[in-house]
RNA sequence: CGGGGUGUAGCGCAGUUCGGUAGCGCACCGCGUUUGGGACGCGGGGGUCGCCGGUUCGAGUCCGGCCGCCCCGACCA
């Protein structure tokens, strides 16, 4: 239940961040350090994204499975660049029914090991590909610091592990998929996104190149909102993944893998929220409209409750909470589902009843200005385009905020400054050297090299030598 | 792993200096009045004071040890 008001986002935002999750019941801290619980409401956004991405997911031809938590130690060392990158952060197993294992069992941090060797069961022939499955899932991830959505020891997502006879059909995957995570986060999410490819340094441990979708929070600081990655042969290498082709030949095959996770609830928080706490985009908010009846006599009562009940019937292709509770006053009501983030809220009184009419009022628009009358007729039609309206603002608005806070620095003394308070997006030789020392001066690295490049040529903003791409350079969660 | 902070009712805290049997606000329960932007009155319930040990007639308070959690730095969806 909310009390008073929330940290100012400008001031704290870390503990603005912290406190709207908690007060609004999205999460809370688990009894174990680094482990979150997912609460009611918080699980019902991550169940609208998971059907907005399974939707779209099983649109291309994917279908969806489930393999093991469990993975045994010698899989994750076949592939020499997964077992460095993942080993620090290993949870391992080593004790079973009280018995010390044989060999020890790692909580997955990814599955590509697992999936690889049944693949090779599987795959036999040109014929059998591709194989296109997906599963939802927890995976495990020894974190040093966490933070709740944004980094936890254990989190929830998707990952799509998909088998190709080419690398041209496994590269074209890859990118199909960073582009249904872009559309997701651009057309339900209202989260603007750059899709983008990451550099040597920034990609999955084990790929051949990896692909980012990158969104800007409200602080200014990146987070990399989903993966894709074009994995190559390494894993068919690895796990011994062959088919006989066209010409009876055996190859390798290609392997892509692709993820996101629960990290994208702390995305959206982090994009749409201000001082009043959540803001949810309509699509994919758990409640869309909340309805507040208002009345001071049993007489009003009797009169509001109807309509309201006949209002809600109207509105059953929405989701729709009627708060009813009598223990709290109106005034509470507002700014609670305001602080839970619920796009639109009907106000529903006596004078309203006489009238005909009912009141919108918008979260993205507080006060006044995003207050109307708004005849009951044609209520639910009404109700949509209001949706719609929110949606759109949300995106525009986000949008506006990065391109506000994204620029383009002259020299590499721009560069610095720019880091402290947005992003950078400049030319970069490719130079690894290049990056490490950015990275070192500022603490920002290199989020992406977007896909959609200003073509042309110009000097690296580090070392000064030709460059043919831009890089966009920030600091990042 | 290093630095900082903190642990007393569900939450936020006071009490620890100087030992004497635990308190405040919010939340919760009951009744009544309220209700178009965070209502109010009256009455109530709830605590092994993070854990273990020591000193003492007596420990939330003093001493020793341990642990948890949060925040800040090196790795990461």
């Amino acid at each position: 239940m909310s009390d008073d008001k929330l940290p100012i986002r400008t001031e704290n935002f870390p503990e603005w961040y912290n406190q709207v999750i908690l007060r609004t019941e999205m999460a809370d801290y688990a009894p174990v350090r680094g482990c979150m619980v997912v609460r009611p409401y918080g699980w019902a956004l991550w169940e609208n994204i998971q059907q907005a991405l399974d939707r779209r997911f099983k649109a291309t031809g994917h279908v969806n499975a489930a393999f093991p938590l469990f993975i045994p130690m010698s899989f994750l060392e076949k592939e020499k660049e997964h077992v460095e990158g993942f080993s620090p952060e290993l949870a391992i197993v080593t004790i079973g029914g009280g018995q010390k294992l044989e060999e020890p069992l790692v909580v997955r941090p990814t599955s590509e090991t697992i999936i690889g060797y049944m693949y090779s069961k599987w795959i036999q022939s040109h014929r059998d590909l591709p194989v296109l499955i997906n599963q939802w899932g927890n995976v495990v991830r020894w974190e040093l610091r966490t933070r709740l959505f944004l980094r936890t020891l254990e989190f929830y997502w998707q990952e799509g592990h998909t088998a190709h006879a080419t690398a041209k059909e496994a590269e074209e995957e890859t990118l199909r998929m960073l582009d249904t995570y872009a559309d997701f986060a651009i057309n339900d999410a209202a989260v603007p996104v750059v899709p983008g490819r990451k550099s040597n340094a920034e990609k999955f441990a084990g790929a051949v190149r990896s692909y980012t979708i990158e969104a800007m929070m409200g602080d200014t600081k990146a987070l990399q909102a989903g993966t894709s990655h074009f994995l190559g042969q390494n894993f068919a290498k690895a796990f011994d993944i062959k088919f006989s082709d066209w010409n009876n030949e055996l190859q390798y095959v290609w392997t892509t893998s692709w993820g996101l996770s629960t990290r994208f609830v702390g995305a959206i928080i982090m994009t749409h929220g201000d001082d009043q706490g959540l803001v949810l985009p309509p699509k994919l908010a758990p409640i869309q409209v909340v309805i507040v009846p208002i009345y001071k006599s049993d007489e009003d009562k009797s009169r509001v409750m109807p309509v309201v009940e006949a209002i809600t019937k109207e509105l059953v292709d929405f989701r729709v909470k009627v708060d009813a509770r009598e223990e709290v006053t109106p005034g509470f009501k507002f700014n609670d589902w305001e602080m839970r983030g619920v796009p639109l809220r009907i106000e529903i009184g006596p004078k309203d009843v006489d009238k005909g009419t009912v009141v919108f009022a918008r979260r993205d628009m507080l006060g006044r200005a995003g207050k109307s009358f708004v005849s009951m007729d044609q209520l639910a039609a009404q109700v949509a385009e209001m949706l719609k309206t929110i949606q759109a603002s949300l995106f525009d608005r986000a949008l506006a905020f990065r391109q506000a806070n994204t620029f383009d620095p002259q020299n590499y003394d721009d560069l610095m400054q720019i880091t402290e308070k947005g992003w950078a997006l400049s030319w970069w030789c490719g130079d690894a050297a290049c990056e490490a020392k950015v990275k070192e001066d500022t603490k920002a690295s290199t989020r992406c090299i977007p896909l959609e490049q200003p073509g042309g040529a110009g000097k690296c903003i580090v070392c000064g030598k030709p460059a043919t791409e831009k890089v966009f350079f920030a600091k990042a969660y």
